[in-house]
RNA sequence: GCGGGUGUAGCUCAGUGGCUAGAGCGUCACGUUGCCAACGUGAAUGUCGAGGGUUCGAAUCCCUUCACCCGCUCCA
């Protein structure tokens, strides 16, 4: 006997970040980290049911990308068969690492603060130039740019209060120098890019982006060493090693999953903007005459894995980046952005960048740090900034013999902005009877039955008659297969429930009848409908349940 | 880093100097229950974010600090 169910056609799902959120802490999903002391700024947990799920999701990206991946057949929009593996490298690295690829320059930038704009400049990006008027002599700024010329007559023009016609009272003396070239003692005469007042920029200060760590017990400065900010360097560094002892061929894709670590400044948007936070990365090594069609397949195919897994496409874009913004070596960059709650209307939020990354980061590896024009970084010594490994990183193909430096196609996902998607994408609040057939509103989380925490829960209708040994057989017959719980608690209405909020696809319910005839009832979450199977058949049909949609 | 807001039970929140800090939901036990949370009875639950101060007395006023949210900034 089936419920008479109306309400399954599926609303606008309520998105309120804080309504979620909440769940997420009441349900066991998420936790601020070290809470009992007051919390960690930009650090979270995973509870019960969180963990599960982002186990899901990491496990659903390596078998679709890595484990299951057809490597005897050209996939739909493949240019060629390819080759899938994967790695497993440790989070602090080689020093020099960090220097070739850049993250070392990049992430220690010196920033000042203006006190009167409250703007923050990064220290080496302002410029400026000695100017007198009014018996007084200023030295006004800029932030470096076409027009810093310009904006420096601006700057000088308001601070004396000239208007442009008087503009040639103002003598400026010397060329234009970088504020780092300033020396100290002038500070009092410089005006801030944004200020109207002098001297309101604070002291630079040193931004740690990457997370700094000791080598060995004793170690002091000669020792430092960084906490990855990201996986694919290990990738890297690691290319000849994989070439060198497996007998895989190009184009290969080799993957990794792991924990990476950045100094953010500001943590914001609940895990959104994490210090700690998770990659699922793929360096995928191919010819560079294919590199473009094989950027455009990544690009599409890692779209399509977020949506078959249950993000709507009115909430994904995939957004690429203008040529402007593009290093000179690259084909493309696309960011495949999700609609989150938080954000105003019509912004999106990063979960994935897809890039064409050319040779860049192995000749980085080979040469020594490079400019974003490959050349190779020069320090004021004229020899390489930050020397490279010098070992051959380049490729031969032993079929045609040719000889060449790898390019590489990027998807870089991040594991925890997946599943705040997923969560936000699942949470909905519909209507649904309750015994006295009044509707009420109901809190489900729909998420894909892949991801679900829990796959099945299993019930008997009431507890007595027998019913909870037949369903506690069946509860860990299933266990052997998926992840199930067993409930006899209270009235089977609020267990179903329970199970909604917590994102359980199915509920299986022993009743009465099931004494008789050995079948159980499957509910499904979204539909409320039931169908009644032999307990036989029950893995049968979360399996089928699992692989569908 | 700046500005604004918030912080009281697992969750949502009430409580603006005066009894032993409350409510709803949730949780647990027993009963009831034969399919969608709100039937009965009973129970547990709080460093009032943390530290310090003022006061006879502080969840409440003051200072410091931490976290979260919003807006700048940042997003390499």
């Amino acid at each position: 006997m089936s419920l008479d169910v109306t309400s399954t056609q599926r609303p606008a799902p309520t998105r309120n970040m804080e309504q979620i959120v909440s769940l997420c802490k009441r349900r066991g999903y998420m936790f601020q980290n070290s809470e009992i002391y007051g919390g960690c700024n930009g650090f979270w947990d995973y509870g019960p049911l969180g963990v599960e799920l982002k186990r899901n999701i990491k496990e659903a990206w390596w078998h679709d990308m890595v484990t299951s991946h057809n490597d005897m057949e050209v996939l739909s929009g493949a240019p060629a068969i390819y080759s899938m593996t994967g790695i497993d490298s440790t989070i602090i690295m080689h020093p020099q690492v960090w220097k070739c690829s850049g993250h070392y320059d990049l992430f220690h930038d010196f920033m000042v603060d203006c006190r009167e704009s409250k703007k923050r400049y990064r220290h080496d990006q302002i410029v400026g130039r000695w100017v007198q008027a009014k018996g007084k002599r200023i030295f006004a700024t800029a932030q470096t740019s076409e027009q810093e010329l310009e904006q420096l007559e601006r700057q000088a023009m308001k601070f004396f209060k000239l208007r442009a016609k008087n503009k040639e009272q103002m003598e400026w003396e010397g060329d234009v120098i970088a504020l780092v070239d300033l020396d100290v003692e002038h500070r009092e005469s410089v005006l801030a890019p944004d200020a109207k007042s002098l001297d309101t920029l604070t002291e630079p200060r040193e931004f740690n982006l990457m997370f700094k760590t000791t080598i060995g017990a004793l170690g002091g400065e000669n020792d430092a060493a960084f906490l990855r900010p990201e996986t694919a360097q290990g990738i890297f560094v690691n290319f000849k090693n994989v070439i060198d002892s497996t007998r895989f061929r190009l184009p290969l894709g080799i993957a990794q999953t792991g924990k990476s670590f950045r100094n953010e400044i500001t943590p914001r948007n609940f895990t959104f903007r994490s210090r700690e936070f998770e990659q699922m990365e793929i360096e995928f090594f191919c010819h560079p005459d294919a590199s473009g069609d094989w950027y455009r397949f990544w690009r599409d195919r890692r779209m399509q894995w977020y949506q078959d897994l249950g993000l709507s496409a009115d909430r994904l874009i995939l957004r690429e980046h203008a040529a402007s913004e593009l290093a000179h070596y690259s084909i493309g960059t696309a960011d495949i952005e999700y609609a989150f709650p938080f954000l105003p209307a019509g912004e999106y939020g990063e979960l994935e960048g897809v890039s064409h990354r050319g040779d860049f980061d192995l000749r980085s590896h080979m040469e020594g740090k490079l400019t974003k024009e490959l050349e190779l970084e020069l320090g004021e010594d004229g020899k390489p900034k930050h020397r490279g490994s010098g070992k051959d990183l380049s490729y031969r193909d032993d079929l045609t013999n040719e000889k060449f430096v790898p390019h590489v196609i990027e998807p870089s996902a991040g594991a925890d902005r997946a599943a705040l998607a997923f969560l936000c994408e699942a949470y909905c609040e519909d209507q649904a009877p309750d015994e006295k057939g009044k509707m009420q509103t109901r809190t489900v989380m729909r998420l894909h039955p892949r991801l679900a925490p829990i796959k099945a829960a299993v019930f008997p209708l009431v507890k007595k008659d027998g019913m909870p040994e037949v369903a506690k057989k069946i509860y860990l017959d299933l266990k052997k297969h998926f992840n199930v719980f067993y409930d006899d608690k209270g009235a089977v209405g609020r267990r179903y429930r329970r199970q909604d909020e917590a994102g359980t696809p199915y509920c299986i319910t022993v009743d009465g009848q099931s004494l008789d005839d050995q079948t159980v009832t499957i509910r499904d979450r979204d539909t409320l409908k039931q169908s009644r199977v032999s307990i036989g058949e029950c893995v049968a049909a979360i399996q089928e349940g699992l692989a569908s949609q």
